[in-house]
DNA sequence: TTGAAATACTTTCCTATCCTAATTAGTTTG
DNA sequence: CAAACTAATTAGGATAGGAAAGTATTTCAA
């Protein structure tokens, strides 16, 4: 439909209509929620979820944040009652950092909120579309694998 | 393969996969791109490459963004030469912005340098990989067609 | 035709976020 | 045990964006 500048190979032509197709879709997506906790928040509750307790050093590494950073979010979380801090007892220094019942339910409401636009949507494709749809995700999932050569 | 929380439907399930990927795609290729513009300087240049020549106002409802964040982005935008703006002749209180050559050709840089990444990626999958993606992407495009019933 | 209201943008000031540098507390090692 | 290292925190500063108020211009009603 637009008359993209002048690409070179096939790959370029799909890499820019996916790369349009992302990005919008991701904004709408983050757009859906504006809940109370801030990206950042909502992001490192989620990384808690996932991998377990984690430290704050972890923690800031995974979401590419600065330890004072990391210090501010989780105390922020952990006033909410989202996440608890534990003590390390073999070396004091490092505090671990786990999800509450309270985080987890509000991660869950939360996801089942951005969900409920994109379910909505995908009730609307046929099974083969969502079949399409499946695979795509599978093969993005790969392509966002960073142990794939190349950063 | 982690265990997400109990989902009701299919649909929910692929919602909730799709999501993740897409939301997690779509931060790499906004860090991909570490440029000396804002997020918002670039989506406001797009959007007058896009929309053409528009008056603050139009521009700021678009972005989403109040009038004087808008007048401090197209000011930063019009110093480096990117936009231009000029004011209507009829009514002496608008001005309308419009990108400049220099502005053109950094979009089409900075999309080209965003596609490269994806294509690069893109490049390690087979005929038939690339194709579901395409496939992919088009049920994607439809689904944000706001066109289609229910916000 | 002129004063009041409306409109388009700008200026000022405030808040939130995230950074770097320096500090504190705890652990390991020579 | 002291020096070096490590984890987290505190202090301070830069930047993006918003709300409220101000300025310039246009429109409308009496």
């Amino acid at each position: 439909m637009l008359p993209v500048s002048p690409t070179t190979s096939p790959e370029a032509e799909l890499a820019s209509r996916l790369r349009l197709v992302v990005t919008r879709l991701a904004r709408r997506l983050r757009t859906q929620l504006p809940g109370e906790l801030s990206p950042s928040q909502l992001a490192t509750l989620a990384s808690v979820e996932g991998l377990g307790p984690l430290t704050l050093g972890e923690l800031s590494s995974v979401e590419r944040v600065t330890p004072p950073t990391m210090t501010k979010i989780v105390a922020c979380l952990e006033e909410q009652g989202l996440v608890s801090r534990t003590v390390d007892p073999n070396d004091r220094r490092v505090a671990r950092v786990e999800a509450t019942p309270a985080g987890l339910a509000f991660l869950a409401a939360s996801r089942q909120q951005k969900d409920a636009y994109l379910a909505q949507r995908l009730r609307a494709l046929d099974d083969e579309e969502r079949a399409s749809i499946e695979r795509a995700a599978e093969l993005l999932e790969w392509i966002l694998d960073d142990r794939v050569r190349g950063s």
